[in-house]
DNA sequence: TATTTTTTGAAACATTGTTGCAATTAAAAC
DNA sequence: GTTTTAATTGCAACAATGTTTCAAAAAATA
């Protein structure tokens, strides 16, 4: 019986393997940059929008998928690419890099959030590095 | 005839001086932390949320205030304090701190962003940085 | 005060976030 | 392989936010 990497995932995350799932985890597989709810939408066609609603919340809390944060109002999501990642516990401290013209958004693991010392009474839990421009892609085609 | 600090820095951005502007001006100039939308429009009570909506985009135009990423799914804004910021160019380089607990965003003028070189092919126009953990204020609380 | 130009408020529509609950499905037990 | 158990799905329903259009109202200017 071949297993598929999705599969493999979810198994190793001990998540329930169901079509959405499977579906939903090609997608992030199959694709460089972070996905919007409406990106994967798009991609899978009739699914459930709450379905998918769930299942992208479900994969952040095992620890499957990080918020790819860029300073615009919709939310993205990459794969975490460290196998550390535990249940609500990401160990993705990577920048993300958002392109003015194309609005992809990137993981960029060169890059690492600084770690910083809080100010005085503050408690520091986690940085995010965001960082917007454009991007190889839409710069040779300016 | 007295101007107020609010119809002063409306008259420097050359806008129109209207109700709804001095009352977000204000409601700016007299908080520490950074307003979303729904903070706004719980402040003021029975204005317009169009109306609101479309303030704090000419705001953020003209320079008078920039958008406080702080990685949760709701905008953000506080009042720029530096004069510089221009219509559509904005000179805040500086953090943004979201406590977990009470939810509140401020400005952290102390920490800039970091200055980065682009990886290759990439341009860089901005860069963000989110500071997420517990302020001063919760952390005695809890 | 009259004229011009901008802003407002209402309607309308789209997208996203979120819960409750019954029907369906996956995994486990037999 | 069938039955049981437990999780997941799909739908309804609602809230919040983003966004445009357009006529009425208000601000700046003449
Ligand atoms: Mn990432
Ligand atoms: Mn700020
Ligand atoms: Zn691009
Ligand atoms: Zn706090």
């Amino acid at each position: 019986m071949n297993m598929s990497a999705s599969t493999q995932l979810l198994k190793a995350q001990q998540l329930r393997i169901t079509d959405m799932r499977i579906k939903v985890l090609d997608l992030f597989l199959s694709h460089q940059e972070a996905l919007s709810q409406n990106d994967l939408e798009n991609s899978l066609g009739e699914a459930d929008r709450i379905t998918l609603y769930r299942t992208l919340r479900t994969f952040e809390e095992s620890g499957l998928i990080h918020k790819a944060i860029d300073g615009t109002d919709k939310q993205k999501y990459a794969l975490c690419k460290h196998t550390q990642c535990k249940p609500n516990q990401h160990f993705d401290h990577h920048a993300h890099f958002h392109c003015d013209d194309c609005g992809k958004t990137t993981c960029v693991e060169e890059i690492a959030a600084p770690i910083l010392s809080p100010p005085p009474g503050f408690s520091i839990s986690k940085t995010h590095l965001v960082i917007h421009g454009t991007c190889s892609n839409c710069q040779v085609a300016s």
